[in-house]
DNA sequence: CTCGGATGATGAACCGGTTCATTGACTCCG
DNA sequence: CGGAGTCAATGAACCGGTTCATCATCCGAG
């Protein structure tokens, strides 16, 4: 007899089977709700099983069968407030699923990303939903191309053999430009994340599809982009209205990063609305309890969260599926106060 | 042989061991850098582990040790935005210390957190963090004492047996109120979360206190609890401006709930602060920003997220420690302009 | 040269379920 | 009545690491 980590006295399917009087084969297949089991038998094993406070151990069982129904989430940061929305309808679906879920911030680093991608794998994970910093990151994409599970990428498009989750960003940042550009603006200042990944990359192109639309070219020192964090707003908006020839509107393109812009604008005693247009790029209880209320872009981040974690519930399943599907929540222009037509 | 669980080849110590020419036991010592290997060995080890891409099984490891270096976070609704603070926080710590974070929401339903904590001991989780929906709860309170690994609780703190992280709620209700008071307000309304559970029971008294150290009853029937939705705090707020004798201002004690009694003020175009001081529970982008900006309570759940990390590793190294250490983290009241005197 | 002790390596047993080849009982049919 | 076929139940082998009793080696002391 070997040695025995001191732990709790623990009920095991051997001694369910002994207290039922039947083979540890028989207790499994209670357990799994196979067919082939007599109701007497199961019966009895039940009996047993509660009788003695019996708990089948997960780990046990993912060790013979190779799954762990574990599900991982790596994303960003999860103090986006709205982000939250999108893990709490996964989780819920996951849930459901028999699957438990396993959180993770990246921190948008791609070194972190990897070592995620490796403990999940140490873990046997069964599937992975996560934001990337950097689509094109060398290293990154090979410890995608690796990985022995299924990842979904949640609001990232551009590796083709993954499924993927996404809202219409582009969509979003055209309709926005393109209400500004309605209502006379012409110096339009943008603020977005890293250009480098899908979301701010299509904001970006939104944005200057809207202005290509309009016959005219944009002026590149009024984008501000790694706009990351409500500092970052406060000081890109901060320089922008100190330039010289300042922009009429302001786009925050970035999620949750309307506070630190605002905090700017009140700061400088801008006033929203009369001294400068402003449209959020997504939408918040800020923007619309805000006086005058921000006009705001506009998605549905449940969905999303339902939606990937059903995707990748199928791709779990190893259903047949064609490599790489993906989806795109629509996105809209919540028109108000904040965006005026520019008196001149 | 039986059947293999069809999955990609993998390598395992044994294939390790036989290209590096030493006993899996070896190999076994090198993964957790166990001191008596000579470094020759050690070194050969390695280059075997790199050379076959070799990544150890953590099931497998859990399931000897007994333990699977997973934490669990159960909270109310993770859509709390400055909950995911606390969570992003002790989530930061956890990894460090090599542990795995495990969320799921418990929507408040004892039922589910009793179905929670079954799940976590099914899976071996080393810890849990969690919030209770009512600590008073037999069958709650039963799973809880039956619960194999160390619990602790997040903002509740009745059960002594257990540790407690929480923020001083009394202090801020006391706080925010005989703020109210000492501005001339008679008439506050509260709109508070279960007052079955700690956090809104001790805002509650924290209420009752500043009240009864004015030497003044509040009216009973400006309390509106079980307020846990921006659609209650909507409902809640109109049904309070619409009373024949109307409150002087609004306390709104929960957490993240400021927005729907804002709108509702809005619809029913009173002004706040002229037509009613407000004070929220909890700071937010919203409150700060807002016209006027709403005077808060605020606390730092980033250390709370800290602090419970670290107190539940503390446990789960079995540290010679007493049972059941509370930690309060302070709060404070932020005095902004939706907080006026009550003109006569 | 021998013996005791220290040090490092070995590998079989073990963790707790699941699986499947095998067995046993029973039914059906010619 | 015998043989084929069906269906439940059995239990040993297995999943992939970890552990520890045992063994081999080496060194220094006597």
């Amino acid at each position: 007899m070997t040695s025995q980590p001191r732990r709790p006295q623990t009920v095991k399917v051997r001694d369910v089977a002994r207290a039922a009087g039947v083979a540890v084969g028989t207790v499994s297949r209670v357990l799994n709700d196979r067919p082939t089991v007599t109701r007497e038998l199961r019966e009895r094993v039940e009996r047993a099983m509660a009788d003695l406070g019996y708990e089948v151990d997960v780990t046990a069982q993912s060790m013979r069968a190779g799954r762990s129904r574990l599900v991982a989430c790596a994303i960003r940061d999860f103090d986006i407030p709205r982000f939250a929305l999108f893990i709490k309808e996964a989780e819920a679906v996951l849930r459901e699923a028999g699957y438990t879920l396993l959180l993770a911030s990246t921190t948008n680093r791609p070194e972190v990303e990897i070592s995620l991608l490796r403990a999940f794998r140490r873990r046997r994970v069964d599937g992975v939903m996560m934001t990337l910093s950097d689509e094109a990151h060398r290293d990154v994409r090979q410890a995608l191309a690796e990985a022995p599970m299924p990842v979904l990428l949640i609001d990232r498009d551009s590796i083709e053999a993954l499924d993927r989750v996404t809202a219409d960003h582009r969509l979003g940042a055209r309709l926005a430009t393109s209400h500004l550009l309605g209502l006379g603006h012409r110096r339009i200042a943008m603020l977005v994340g890293d250009i480098k990944a899908f979301p701010s990359r299509s904001r970006l192109e939104g944005f200057r599809e809207a202005y290509s639309a309009a016959g005219i070219t944009p002026d590149s020192r009024l984008l501000r982009h790694n706009v990351l964090s409500s500092e970052d707003a406060y000081r890109a908006t901060a320089s922008l209205m100190n330039l010289a020839d300042p922009p009429t509107a302001l786009f925050v393109a970035a999620m949750d990063m309307l506070g630190g812009c605002l905090r700017a604008l009140r700061t400088m005693s801008i006033d929203v609305g009369d001294g400068i247009s402003v449209v959020a790029g997504s939408d918040s209880d800020l923007a619309e309890l805000h006086t005058p209320p921000i006009t705001a872009i506009e998605w549905d981040l449940a969905a999303m969260g339902r939606h990937a974690a059903t995707m990748l519930l199928e791709r779990m399943r190893g259903d047949e599926i064609e490599r790489g599907r993906g989806l795109t929540v629509p996105t809209e222009l919540i028109i108000r106060g904040s965006s005026r037509s520019l008196a001149r």
